[in-house]
DNA sequence: TCGTAACCGAGACGGTACGTCTGGTCTTTTT
DNA sequence: AAAAAGACCAGACGTACCGTCTCGGTTACGA
């Protein structure tokens, strides 16, 4: 199907790598310190989980982390930026991917874990303040694909292939629109707080996709 | 079964009737004035256009619209109510709901007439941008059910309940889930834009939704 | 001498009349209420007591006499010229004209009335915050001018007219001088605080101005 | 004499040494910007000059200096010390002190130059304003005294110690009382407009002052 | 081993926008 | 028509942060 090709892709990792969030020191003069970076990763945590992203500033970073603003400058051109660096390693590091040997199952394992750590306040306050962030900020948009979204979806897609090679799905399945229709709900639910995410919301949903999976529609 | 009752609870219109948007002349002192309100509606909707709701400032707004600041905060307490009042009505009275006496097509005309909207440009810019500043703002997020949410959800369960009385959905189908299904990932990929918004999406969305629904598991 | 007819002049009355301070009803429409008047002076009054005339606002005093702002607007054009109302009416009905017999003892009779009634605080106050006033609004000077300075400076020419007639002072004594030495030094320290405003502040300089006096230099 | 000890007690420097206007560097942090310092007072003075304290703004200051407001808040809390650092270093050090070797023609030199420059019409302007100030902040009052009236008197008490010294003035002679007289004329005035400030009114007072001093009243 | 480049914390820099306040005017209904 | 009430436009207020720059000082390479 030509339609597949062109209007299903789905956003594309430039590599197969995680991608290098700076450059090495060129040699010359002082080096980065590791030291300063990890106290504001630090202080930035501490006060996206107190406060929010939106009402945390970067001023306030530097002194929680007795840093001046432009060692902060220096490494993250934006609040956005930094606010993805201190969340992101963070999140991925604990969301574990399901290998049941059973789509059912993986899926439900899929979002049962996102459901769970962003029923967590302080995921889910940084995960909602993250998204309005890069609704804002164009190059933050850019880095949220690069550093969250692809890296998520890539090892989503991966329980799909497994899936695939076991037969549950046919080879060319619209994987994309699979993880939309297990996810997209779960973030409406999320931004628009008109319903409540629970554990029955996570099975109703997995039922559905299944059942259009089943019926060769996925 | 008891976990529709609770656990599938819908965000719940407080009465039938459109929220009044401000309380009535007391009688006593000037009245407000509706001129110098739409003209403050007015400014905002095409800075909202031109610029995005997130550079758009209050200054601004006063000053396209020939106002002094105080009688832009002497009726709406912050940037997001104001831009939500500017946005809302004119949204809700686009968005006609469709009734071809068929479920699917009934689908497609929702999610189609949303993907056109928000695919021109400033629709979809502004709805990025109140989404955002309801994540920052508490009392908007409230606001934001109220008067867009709620409203729009309540046209599209009707849209489903002409369906439940044809006979095409069951009497106690899950209404929220199957709107969070067909919405879900729309939102998603305009929030994230990791995949396209286009016809095929649309399509592909509803046959799934139908396969879940002819399956049973709706 | 030439240099008394043109150097010497003091400040003239327009006439020997009181000046009116509103032109009388014009016989169409309603009158002014002189109950909304006394309200309006009452509450300047007291605000001028507690507050002192640079923190008083114009919305506070319609707020407490329960008047509009309007209302205040109709009969006074600034804030200065209402709390000069308020004042001078008050003022210039305690400060008694002194006529002992002897000019040293008419001199001690004035500055000493002056000293009690400004060191009585909100006399002091409210005599300071018209001074400063005066001194952004060349309007209100001019009002300054006709409604305290000349009528005060009249009452006091009196008292040196009855010394002459006695023969204490040369009949073309230099009136307005003998004046500014005895008031000039109590409004210098009134305004800059360097030194105390005392009975031997008072005796002292009566002594000096009689030094000179007597010496026929004034 | 008692009274000489309390009462006649001028206001009095806290040191000899000239008030120093603002701290040194902590030697943490970028230092306060002599560049900037100035751009601020110079288009201070500017503003007073053409506009007067009173209609002068920060905002505008800011503006015509091409600073920051924040830089201006930095170093004066208020704009009437800002208008006083302005105005108050240029005056003193134009005012010379005489010194002829005779009492009387000092008083003559003191006054004749106090009127020069009140004459011009934005000293007078300036002092005017900043006496208005000075009755509406307390605060102000203060520094007002600390940085204008102290060194000026301090000065001409100069001027009245070598005529002590001379024998023109007996040693305990009431010098505040005399600056008084000799000066409180002229600011009454200046601030009352009533009457004329010439050269007769100069020569007037200082007559009538030494009169008061030759008679040992002073 | 010494110079120098780039780092460090601290905090001032020029700006922008905020939300509040006041001034003086205008528009209601009520008296 | 004046009254009280209170909204109107205008614009300055003082504050908070922005992202950059300057200060005195430190660190680690490479000549």
């Amino acid at each position: 199907m030509a339609r597949q090709d062109v209007a299903r892709q789905d956003v594309a990792p430039t590599s197969g790598l995680p991608v290098p969030r700076r450059e090495p020191h060129p040699g010359r003069g002082r080096p980065l310190s590791d030291d300063t970076e990890r106290a504001i990763l630090q202080a930035t945590s501490e006060l996206l989980a107190e406060r929010g992203l939106a009402s945390m500033t970067i001023e306030e970073v530097a002194a929680r982390a007795h840093v001046g603003k432009a060692s902060i400058y220096r490494r993250w051109p934006t609040k956005g930026t930094l606010a993805l660096d201190a969340f992101v390693t963070d999140y991925l590091a604990h969301q574990q991917v399901p290998d049941t040997g059973s789509l059912r199952d993986d899926l439900l394992g899929l979002l049962r874990a996102w459901v769970r750590a962003v029923r967590q306040s302080t995921v889910g306050r940084t995960l909602k303040g993250l998204i309005a962030e890069v609704q804002r900020d164009p190059e933050l948009a850019d880095a949220w694909r690069d550093r969250f979204v692809v890296p998520l979806r890539t090892r989503h897609l991966a329980v799909l292939q497994r899936s695939i090679e076991r037969g549950e799905l046919v080879p060319h399945a619209n994987t994309g629109l699979l993880l939309d229709l297990l996810f997209g709900p779960a973030y409406h639910r999320l931004l628009h707080g008109h319903m409540p995410l629970n554990d029955a919301f996570v099975e109703d949903v997995v039922a559905a996709v299944m059942a259009a999976v089943e019926a060769g529609t996925i």
